[in-house]
DNA sequence: TTAGGGTTAG
């Protein structure tokens, strides 16, 4: 009788804190609750320890999630299951998930079919191919493929893992399909844009279609850069929502073509922040960082908050603007609002303080990387380097091969410039063999502007000319504007006078080329000639223009207030 | 169990 009273006592306990829970919105009020079950020992239920997993995960806070799982000294295989589930949902704690999974069969739980689902998400998203193909086989021996959802998560992971084949011999060995299976098979003809004529076959012969088939076959057009047809697709869907609209406006930022994003984002019957951020990166990546920050401003005042993705957009329109004052609003923005310091926001973060001349606080922020990528390793090089820190610049180059991270095209355009910048000729033409050799880097026009620019600095004029005649791709304004600049300093007529033929032909509407050449003919006291390009100028019609300082931009068009 | 947004360029 005792003993019953006691259950009884200890079930209502845990059927208060389960009701508590169901209305739990905050996590503050998740902590309390949380709080509350470890004094009184709920924490070891089971039950309650999978709700809270869920609820870390959906109120994002998901490194609480291995905390609350091992302080259950019995977890259930639900509670596995839950945690594995909540592991698979952020891309930065998958791997928990796998590790899990090891556990778990360690401890001779059978996993089941709740349990391979989310294992093939986290395998898609860690795109560990391997893994998923064993832990297919795994499934196959326990006759779990047998339930729909787990064949579908395989489906989509060999989807996401880009192998359709496999996507195709799991969809047909279905005995029974859903329209999610179609869905998946779908979306991985989408990832590749690959086939979409397989795609169209597919979504022609679905039973029935919801939104998200509509969907998977504008983003597969789009990747196969079909833009057409992603529009009639869109058009013609019986029923578009938010992701539709969004998707379709990435198809147009992606091909450049900002003004029918925007059309569309004026359209949008509502937007989310998907849909802000898309647009305002969308103007970041196509050199419009005025109206990327101005599209910020209203999205502040919409009162939509921005996340990681949104800053890194608004980061890099400021970089593209330049100037200090704003850098250091958006950098203190950052800091205020506790937006989530990623690798990439970081990196952003480094790119622009380094292009607002901040060189102090991009080496600063650069060091909070835990693990610096060729991407972080590249805005740190190229803004030393261009800010007459070479050696500095060379010296992370080092630290960067000391780390095993591969260089790409954008770091050595970064290693060039730096020699470029101070005179180190030879070191640089030892930089270019090795990009060449090491590396297996084509040196594009970039990368030949910079050593034109280095060997005409060195007053290797001749043969910064031979190598100027020597690219693959033909003449570059790049390159040819170092040269010509060269040919000032060293006053060098001839080569000068053979060069800005070619630039007045790629560059017509250029002024600092003509105004070059004259300045060239007058330290050379050749004033017929100087007056002879100064006339050229007027007639063509290009004249010198005023400059025009950020301040300036500024008031015209942006709004733009910094605040506290 | 299925769909949309990101960082480096003389």
């Amino acid at each position: 009788m005792k003993e019953r009273s006691h259950k009884n006592h200890k079930n209502n306990k845990v059927d208060r804190a389960a009701s508590l829970l169901k209305t739990c919105t905050s996590l503050s009020q998740l902590k309390q609750i949380h709080a509350h079950m470890i004094r009184t020992c709920l924490h070891q239920n089971n039950s309650l320890a999978c709700t809270i997993v869920s609820l870390y995960t959906s109120l994002s806070l998901p490194h609480y999630i291995y905390r609350v799982f091992s302080s259950v000294s019995r977890p259930s295989l639900s509670l596995f299951n839950h945690t594995i589930k909540a592991f698979s949902k952020v891309p930065s704690l998958c791997i928990h998930s796998v590790h899990l999974y090891l556990q778990m069969i360690q401890n001779q739980f059978k996993p089941d079919n709740f349990t391979y689902p989310f294992l093939f998400n986290s395998c898609a998203t860690l795109s560990a191919l391997d893994l998923g193909v064993e832990i297919h086989g795994r499934v196959i021996k326990t006759g779990f493929l047998s339930y729909i959802p787990v064949s579908n998560a395989l489906i989509d992971m060999y989807g996401k893992c880009n192998m359709l084949n496999h996507s195709y011999c799991t969809f047909n060995e279905m005995p029974k399909r859903d329209v999610v299976s179609y869905n998946a098979l779908l979306g991985a003809h989408a990832k590749l844009g690959e086939d979409m004529g397989g795609a169209e076959r597919v979504f022609n012969q679905m039973p029935e279609r919801n939104v998200i088939s509509w969907n998977a076959m504008i983003v597969g057009y789009i990747n196969a850069g079909d833009l057409d047809s992603a529009r009639r697709v869109f058009d013609e869907m019986p029923e578009r929502n938010v992701v539709s609209w969004t998707t379709m406006l990435v198809g147009y930022t992606k091909n450049s073509l900002v003004k029918s994003a925007r059309i569309l984002f004026d359209a949008m019957p509502e937007r989310n922040l998907v849909s802000w951020t898309a647009m305002i990166t969308g103007y970041a990546q196509n050199g419009q960082p005025s109206e990327a920050l101005a599209l910020f401003c209203r999205m502040e005042r919409a009162r939509m908050k921005p996340d990681a993705v949104t800053m890194t957009g608004v980061i890099s329109a400021s970089a593209q603007l330049g100037g200090i004052e704003l850098a250091n609003w958006v950098g203190s923005y950052v800091d205020q609002t506790g937006i989530e310091r990623n690798e990439r926001v970081l990196t952003a973060l480094v790119d622009m303080h380094a292009k607002c001349g901040n060189m102090k606080e991009a080496c600063r922020i650069f060091e909070e990387i835990p693990r610096p990528d060729v991407f972080s390793y590249s805005a740190l090089i190229t803004g030393l380097a261009s800010h007459g820190h070479g050696i500095k610049a060379l010296g992370v180059f080092r630290r960067m091969q000391m780390h095993n991270i591969e260089p790409d095209y954008i770091t050595f355009i970064g290693v060039l410039t730096a020699c470029s910048h101070t005179g180190l000729v030879e070191d640089g033409l030892k930089f270019w063999e090795s990009m060449v050799n090491d590396y297996r880097i084509e040196p594009g026009a970039d990368h030949y502007a910079c050593i034109v620019d280095m060997l005409g600095r060195a007053g290797q004029l001749d043969e910064a000319y031979e190598l100027v005649k020597r690219m693959p791709m033909g003449s570059h304004p790049g390159a040819l504007g170092s040269l010509l600049a060269a040919c000032r300093t060293y006053g060098n007529v001839e080569i000068a006078e053979s060069v800005a033929k070619q630039l007045f032909k790629l560059e017509p509407d250029n002024t600092g080329n003509y105004v070059l050449l004259a300045s060239i003919y007058a330290s050379n006291e050749q004033w017929d000639e100087a007056t002879r390009v100064r006339t050229l100028m007027k007639e063509i019609g290009v004249n010198k223009p005023r400059g025009c300082s950020w301040v300036e931009v500024n008031n015209k068009g942006l709004g733009f207030q910094a605040k506290g």
